[in-house]
DNA sequence: GTTATTGCAAATGATTTGCACAAGG
DNA sequence: CCTTGTGCAAATCATTTGCAATAAC
């Protein structure tokens, strides 16, 4: 875990009066022990694997609690259900590009897009809090070459695939 | 409703063999009847005043139908449900701002952002295909004088805000 | 001890679906 | 007729919540 998360979680939680529980401290462990993106379901699948099964319902409340100290964002990958984005603090203003065919979700940043953002915020009159940019795409692989080896591996891990709109 | 809209809508039935029923016309034509934004539930209460009342199940059924056709587009505003926008078909590429204050949803479009998708998604190696900004922003009337018309008539009208995330 | 936290099961709320009946072509 | 569409009520599914038991401090 990013030794900064850890500072501002601890932060939060001492401004909170957030008692230490080995459920909590298990989740904010596995949250932030990669940089994926994961669902609470997801998340409930890594818990199991660390040995400690908290609740769904704790998972849940630990969740907004982590959202709320901005440490997590959720966001919105077009599919029914919420996704967290423990990547918010290195990079704070990125956004994403999914990929329509293996639903393999690839961040990005650009300049450009907060010079727009600030612009077009002043010119309706405005001032941008924040913003969010989802680009669908296909890969040019899978386009070109007729495979995508993410394509494959999502197929082969039974992984759900979001469905067309 | 735009002459277009209808033009198109029929092409769609009948490519589907859809029966012409009271229900769905009534739907049709209340959901194209301005160019307000809506979800299910709003549509739900215009489709009273105009005396006919089909069940939930037919609304539902029927926006599937026009977002199948591209007539309709399923937006996400950031709250818990969908939004319903018939205004693609005059703007095939607007965004949205909302206020963050009050709610109020400003559509907008800009050239650059369209150019920008473009040398993203080539820089990553994806053919975009659909792209969503939302903007979340706070209105200078507000915070420059205290006061902004919209939250006024949102309050009156009891409107639900947002909840802030 | 007092108060926060957990786990469970039940509640929620938007959307979907199964099915019997009604209506379009 | 034959098939599609409708309405109802029940089902879904992610997420939230009430509450009693448990654990922090």
């Amino acid at each position: 875990m990013h030794p900064e998360i850890e500072k501002r979680y601890l932060a939060f939680a001492q401004s909170k009066k957030l008692r230490q529980t080995s459920q909590r401290d298990a989740i904010v462990e596995e949250v932030f022990r990669t940089d994926e993106h994961f669902n609470a379901e997801e998340l409930m699948d890594r818990m199991k694997k660390t040995g400690i099964h908290p609740s769904r319902a704790t998972v849940y409340r630990t969740l907004s609690l982590l959202t709320e100290a901005n440490l997590l964002k959720e966001i919105d990958l077009g599919d029914e259900l919420t996704t967290y984005d423990p990547n918010f603090l290195d990079r704070p203003s990125h956004n994403h590009l999914v990929c329509v065919d293996c639903s393999k979700v690839i961040e990005f940043e650009d300049d450009h897009l907060e010079t727009l953002n600030e612009c077009l915020s002043k010119r309706l009159g405005f001032q941008a809090v924040s913003q969010t940019l989802r680009i669908e795409a296909c890969c040019d692989k899978l386009r070109l070459q007729g495979r995508c080896e993410n394509l494959i591996a999502a197929r082969l891990s039974g992984k759900k695939l979001k469905k067309r709109r």
